[in-house]
DNA sequence: GATATAAATAACCAAATAGTTATTTAATGG
DNA sequence: CCATTAAATAACTATTTGGTTATTTATATC
């Protein structure tokens, strides 16, 4: 077998040949599934050799796996730097909830790959340490922010931490991952810069009235902070 | 080309067959998304021969729009058939938060269906009249349902029914969408029976301080409806 | 009971796809 | 400066996959 001989004398840079694949990776990934992403089409957005991907990833699915974990890690670094404990904890959820908005809105692909992930039953995340040790101080995060919040008097006594993390979660990532589907049904876009900035202010509202005590609430509603 | 000549005589059913090759889509592209989707193992599934699915339905993507199509059409008539109007609208809103939740845990290929159809950005259900037709009424319920509640003086003047519609369908769809995920996150298993009726509850309760006044938050927090 | 229609089947095919083999060559370290 | 390592490349392959062709035959209708 001969190879033709190149022009360009090649580069060689692993470490940027391997962000190279990772990159490619996950833009494919989001925006075909696992199932529908194609190894070839990701090696050539990568600019690199198929034989790379494969030394350096494994497989298909050991790519996805790693794709994953890396896009989760990069959400959950983000959201730690906020550092919320240095907000009131009102301000501090305001900031959570337009962080996540933002974050979603800024990198649409985390929720596609979190939903191809979720549709394979989250068979490549479940190995790995990584993401279950960040898991751990984020839940954490939000335990020290109600329990500031109640300490203070502003937030309702127990509250569960997981169901109001869901619930911030649940109400901007649906809004964006079924804005296809959403600006049929309700026959709108949804994606204009105005109801962007309406539906953010509607999650805000949402939550402060989830975790706020009634007296706290009627503060807000006084103040203009709600509604 | 000489066919083998079978055993039994083959049974014609038309209706039956066609039924038969649009479950076995619904619980394939549920699975496995659009991209991962076998048309073989749904030929095989439908126990039909793969020939007749290309015949009633053309290709995998009209099956696949056709199978998203009627997902979503079972859903609302579902939906309408609750009568929501019969009901006082607190009630009535529980109701409906309740229903959704339901429907979700009783018809899981529904949620990955919209996720897969969202992922090809609704180029599927763009085209079906039908399902247009449907979503009005059901953006019409809420607005007649919010538009009861203010009347009687028991819901804010004012809210969006399509920010209260994607809110109640949010937080249900994204807590068991991403129940895999979920669970590592929160190193719970969301699934049990408990966690299921606690999740429901807490969206019950969302909802309410949502989108019922103050004083209506102050009578259901007493009478024990709210927490 | 002959005829037309369309339901059903098996076998086939070209293209696509995940993964491999064989080879070249840039860099590293003694 | 030479030998070893490993980064990079091109070509290849066994299988899978969406879709088709050619044929058989149940059934409705006149």
């Amino acid at each position: 077998m001969t190879l033709a001989k190149q022009s360009k004398p090649q580069v060689r840079d692993p470490d940027a040949t391997k962000l190279r694949i990772l990159a490619a990776a996950t833009q494919e990934f989001a925006k075909f599934g696992l199932g529908g992403a194609r190894v070839d089409r990701i090696a050539a957005r990568a600019k690199a050799n198929k034989r790379m991907l494969y030394h350096y990833f494994g497989n298909k699915d050991e790519l996805f796996a790693i794709t994953v974990e890396n896009a989760y890690a990069q959400f959950r670094d983000r959201e730690a730097a906020l550092h919320l404990d240095s907000l009131d904890p009102v301000s501090a959820m305001q900031r959570l909830v337009g962080f996540v908005w933002n974050y979603f809105i800024a990198n649409p692909e985390f929720i596609t790959l979190v939903n191809s992930e979720n549709l394979h039953k989250a068979k490549h995340l479940k190995a790995s340490k990584r993401t279950t040790d960040m898991s751990r101080k984020f839940v954490a995060r939000m335990q020290v922010l109600l329990s500031r919040g109640e300490a203070s008097g502003v937030f309702r006594h127990g509250l569960d931490p997981v169901q109001v993390n869901i619930s911030i979660a649940a109400i901007a990532y649906y809004y964006l991952t079924n804005r296809f589907t959403g600006s049929i049904v309700f026959e709108r876009d949804l994606m204009t810069k105005e109801a962007l900035s309406a539906r953010l202010a509607f999650n805000i509202n949402t939550v402060l009235r989830m975790v706020c005590t009634a007296e706290e609430v009627a503060r807000l509603e006084k103040n203009g902070s709600l509604q």
